[in-house]
DNA sequence: CCCTATGTTCCCAA
DNA sequence: CTTGGGAACATAGG
């Protein structure tokens, strides 16, 4: 479920429940992927922090808890003795007031706990930083893989998934199918401008809950209400009335509008 | 039984 | 060594 809007909505109400409490336990409820955890009982909470997928939740001694949703993982707060959830509980990390709760049906979630790392090379973020398209342009370089496959890749740009790349393909004008080598720096530019709305606008409405996605609260988000083109296959173009159409690059579904970004048949 | 699912990593072939 | 394509991870739901 998480791509960059849901994970930062975690840390902005992590952020509210979190800093200055006390860790008084961590349990590993499902050990299946998880595991050698450190001790981190009586250390302070300093900070939530967000890499663009990864959660950093940073602790009192220079410690911190990593944490990356993948696929399906969400966390969610149990005030003071509410019980945990009845399945997919796999990590519980209790306060004085209360409990976070990793919960995570297909269990690729997974949580570290390490010294806070130095800041280093890391890539750009598609909602924090600057991106220029003469600088996409160059990190496509000679590729030949079809441009959305460009952007899941987390290398250049992180922080976008399946449902927001689709979004900025459809509002940039871009054929998903286009080799990266092929974009010109004009199109890379268009579509990096999209990063920021789109991600802004997910991040306002608590992200996206096509499925499951709730917020630490439990809560759906309501970004679903104003995708444009993903999940919406059969439905008209809102902005030329073409039927929007579903069809795989690489495994994963991409939907687009034919008209508005110029595909020809098929794909 | 079939297909689909918001992410990432590994393996293999060219 | 690099690139790209596909399977794999594990589970639920339609």
């Amino acid at each position: 479920m998480p791509e960059l809007p849901e994970v930062e909505t975690l840390r902005r109400q992590l952020e509210k429940v979190l800093p200055g409490s006390q860790v008084l336990g961590i349990e590993v409820l499902d050990r299946a992927r998880i595991g050698g955890l450190e001790n981190v009982c009586d250390c302070r909470v300093t900070d939530i922090g967000r890499e663009v997928k990864f959660l950093k939740i940073a602790l009192s001694g220079g410690r911190e808890i990593v944490v990356h949703l993948r696929m399906t993982g969400h966390l969610h707060w149990l005030e003071k003795g509410k019980p945990l959830p009845e399945k997919h509980a796999r990590l519980l990390i209790s306060f004085p007031h209360g409990n976070v709760c990793l919960v995570d049906p297909r269990r690729f979630a997974t949580v570290e706990i390490r010294k806070q790392k130095e800041s280093q090379e890391r890539p750009l973020d598609a909602y924090q930083d600057v991106i220029r398209g003469r600088d996409l342009h160059a990190a496509a370089g000679n590729r030949k893989i079809p441009v959305k496959n460009f952007l899941l890749d987390q290398k250049a740009v992180a922080g976008l998934g399946n449902i927001y790349v689709c979004e900025i393909l459809f509002r940039a004008g871009i054929n998903p199918w286009k080799k990266s080598c092929d974009l010109t720096t004009i199109e890379w530019d268009r579509m990096a401008k999209e990063f920021r709305p789109v991600l802004k606008k997910a991040i306002e409405c608590r992200g996206t809950s096509v499925s499951d996605w709730r917020d630490l609260f439990g809560k759906k988000g309501s970004n679903q209400k104003h995708l444009q083109v993903y999940g919406r296959e059969g439905k008209p173009c809102f902005r030329c009335g073409a039927t929007i159409r579903r069809k795989p690059i690489g495994g994963r579904s991409t939907f687009f509008c034919p008209a508005c970004q110029g595909v020809r048949q098929g794909k």
